[in-house]
DNA sequence: CACGACGAAACTGTCGACACTATTCTTTCT
DNA sequence: AGAAAGAATAGTGTCGACAGTTTCGTCGTG
């Protein structure tokens, strides 16, 4: 695998990018949130300016929005959206396979293995979509290619958020999901570990594709309004 | 076309971020040269707060790069760059035409005429670039996908950023590439208005890779390294 | 002459302040 | 009571300042 070399400031900025990035995949923050900067601000106990710089990141990232009056919510989340972002990760994770087919190697292939038989043992649907991501994630820097990798994070953090919208992954794993989607693990496998680009392009994109059509109809709550998550002011958790 | 509803913030920052955008594509800030916040600040008579989020905006365009130490330089640009974008723009373009197959009118088939027309026409290299990416950038919005639109903008301008060190473009485009670009974009639009995704997908990969294989022969001049630009301090060019 | 240490200059990260604008609440009039 | 107008509250955009750190230039020494 090759490493990717980017790396970001290690400021506030950054820290506070990180946290606050978590809170919203996590859901602390919901979609449609209005995200104050002096609220934040007191929040992490820091001034405005870290704060700032943190927004712009995740608005980089898809997971706030800024409104021409220059406020800042949380990104809503609708059909539409979760078609954008499978298709966007189809688009980069079928040209991340093709590319890390033509680079991979034995121990490449030693780290999936390793990555699927955890799959199996995951509990909850939550631990098997992070152990999911994770070796999607490893096959993207398997490409070699920096910049796909890093576009790819930027809609990776979105599809996590999304999942976290998706009901049926917060309870316990329906067994046949978590058969389906390791068979469809060992799929992507072979045809990297026979060093075939234009298979590991196909099957990679026809694997994110079903796996969505699993999720997508679960996704039946429909995304709060700003107005029903603003009201009464909601107490500010400890840090 | 579906329109892009994304807005950026129209604050200072911005502005600045898209005049440096400018500078750093034309060649005015070289590959490797470090752009100071407080020199940046004076050259638009502005404070350095809105500089510094200009640059975040900029990184994350990849036109710029930060350092652990918080210094900004302009990317550098080697061979291996070049692959790496490329790379994107083919998983983000075949994906786009394959989406813009779909939902194609025959407005859009006008659209695109028009464009091939004017770019038989355009007399530099240069020229003709800016019409070659505009009509990219019109099938990437016809995609309906305002995510993979956005992923594109910032290959794009990468992209745009090194056209400006291929020397062949800079002077008078030499027939042969021009009427081998234009009838690339002539099989691209076929299966477009034929509304067939998956031809459209497998054209314009090949369209995208067949186009830079003129381009690339010609990338010799090594980017200069950052010493070399350093030396001497530049003056700083009137606004 | 090369090289390392020291001091000066420059730059970044963060803060608090202020003007201006958007939003919310209150009051008044119909 | 409901709507409109005005006051108060809250938030954003930008600025200047300061501490800490890096970088650059210079001087002294082997």
């Amino acid at each position: 695998m090759t490493k990717n070399s980017f790396q970001p400031r290690r400021n506030l900025a950054h820290e506070i990018a990180v946290q606050l990035r978590r809170d919203i995949i996590s859901g602390t923050f919901k979609p449609g949130e209005a995200l104050a900067e002096p609220m934040l601000a007191e929040r992490f106990g820091v001034s405005r300016a870290p704060v700032r710089e943190a927004m712009i990141e995740l608005e980089r990232a898809g997971l706030v929005q800024f409104e021409t009056t220059g406020r800042t919510r949380v990104r809503t989340l609708e059909e539409k959206d979760i078609t954008e972002i499978v298709e966007a990760r189809i688009a980069l994770e079928a040209m991340g396979a093709r590319l890390a087919a033509i680079r991979w190697t034995a121990e490449d292939t030693r780290w999936i293995e390793k990555s699927i038989m955890s799959q199996e043992k995951a509990a909850t649907g939550v631990k098997f979509s992070q152990l999911d991501i994770a070796m999607h994630e490893y096959i993207m820097q398997c490409s070699g290619n920096e910049r796909l990798v890093t576009l790819w994070q930027f809609v990776r953090w979105q599809f996590e958020m999304a999942l976290t919208y998706i009901h049926s992954l917060q309870q316990k794993m329906a067994p046949d999901l978590r058969s389906f989607s390791v068979m469809g693990h060992r799929n992507v496998l072979k045809p990297l570990a026979n060093r075939q680009p234009e298979t590991a392009a196909k099957v990679m994109a026809q694997h994110i594709k079903d796996s969505i059509e699993w999720y997508t109809p679960e996704i039946s709550e429909p995304p709060p309004t700003a107005k029903a998550t603003r009201s009464g002011k909601r107490p500010i958790p400890a840090k």
